[in-house]
DNA sequence: CTATGTGAAGGTGTTCACAGCA
DNA sequence: TGCTGTGAACACCTTCACATAG
């Protein structure tokens, strides 16, 4: 919930999910000003969307002007929490959670990887980017310290409710899961997002052979 | 589109991208027969939205009784075409490309990977899985010897453009992007679906600090 | 009497169209 | 005049409620 004049309005997640969009296509711009239209045409959507999504949060942008870049840069990753420095764990270093890491290392997201842990002695200790993995049973005090908000959890499918269930109990509030096992998470402060590859790979086989567009 | 009764309906996307989970929760049925509700628990969504997205296919179950498990998988495996092989590419074989090749090798999804190509003469002829990684300059040939029907970009973001129009222009028909830009495609018969780390994580930020929910 | 299949109702998100302001 | 900000119209998806079939 944001407030706007005094006013509370309801954010659709489908808004939030665009602003990062949004974020990136300004640092992209060389320019110092944009329209609703360029923007959304560097992002992928329509003026009109651009414009409900940030009217969202106030009016950033100059009538018969546009947007200027650097302010609405500044505004977006206010409201995204990105200039408040959110720190996340990783949960497993498999494949998956290593290639995360170093990917993260290398993109400047904003969101920092704090910490990395698992449960095998054998990569316990070993080096991952400028980090070190770091035991499992851990994982509570490292998010108490490092005051971490974020758990992202790449173990296989038969450990990841037990390890949901430590992130919510320690007090993390969003999770990232790559587990293939739909979570269960009762604390409804906490929200879960899935990415699932096998999912995702068997609906896309849907559209092998079928008609469908990228962007409705 | 899916023909019923001789009608024609139009099936939501959202549909399409639940069947999947429905898929999976029964193979992990240990019974031979499920309900709307039972199988509704096991992947996460309501018993209407079971009995909604499986009607919109046909009429599976019986009433007073529940659904045939096995006759239930084969149905959506056919709907999702899982049933006739569908062969994807990998384009990039860097550490999102190689661990994807990996996980897929390991998780059985139907979808199989037949190729996996890159620009970088040091990689080509690197053993992957059971695959070995080929020339980006074969891509075209190798996708009509092996009616390969989907594409997998794990390219970084300055040549994912590039690899997309050659992957639509080879024949695709559903591409799966990894690269941390926004894609164009002209033919409206191609569906592209975008995982981007770096916007999901920074959308998950914020709800760091937000009440919110997980499934709502 | 149980659980499916489905029209109707309700909600949520997107597009339209234009008023309002630099 | 040009582009933002926004109520209203629209499209889409989910939930409800119940007739229907085994």
């Amino acid at each position: 919930m944001q407030r706007h004049d005094g006013k509370l309005r309801k954010i659709p997640e489908t808004t939030i999910r665009r602003l990062p969009a949004y974020l990136r296509a300004l640092t992209l711009t060389g320019l110092d000003r944009v329209t609703s239209e360029t923007l959304g045409q560097a992002s992928g959507y329509s003026s009109e969307q651009v414009r409900k999504d940030l009217a969202y949060f106030g009016a950033f942008g100059t009538r018969g002007v546009g947007y200027d870049v650097s302010m609405l840069t500044q505004e977006i990753r206010h409201i995204l929490q990105l200039d408040q420095g959110v720190r996340a764990v990783v949960v497993g270093a498999g494949r998956l959670g290593t290639a995360l890491v170093r990917h993260t290392d290398e993109m400047a997201s904003d969101v920092v990887i704090s910490a990395v842990v698992d449960i095998n002695p054998v990569v316990i200790g070993t080096a991952l980017g400028h980090l070190t993995v770091e035991p499992l049973d851990h994982l509570e005090d490292l998010i108490a310290e490092r005051d971490i908000g974020m758990g992202i959890i790449t173990v296989p499918a038969a450990g990841a409710q037990a390890v949901c269930n430590r992130l919510v109990a320690a007090g993390v509030h969003a999770i990232l899961n790559f587990a293939p096992t739909s979570l269960t998470v009762g604390n409804p402060e906490v929200f879960v997002q899935d990415i699932d590859l096998t999912l995702e790979m068997q609906a896309l086989a849907y559209f092998v052979g079928t008609a469908a567009r990228t962007r409705p």
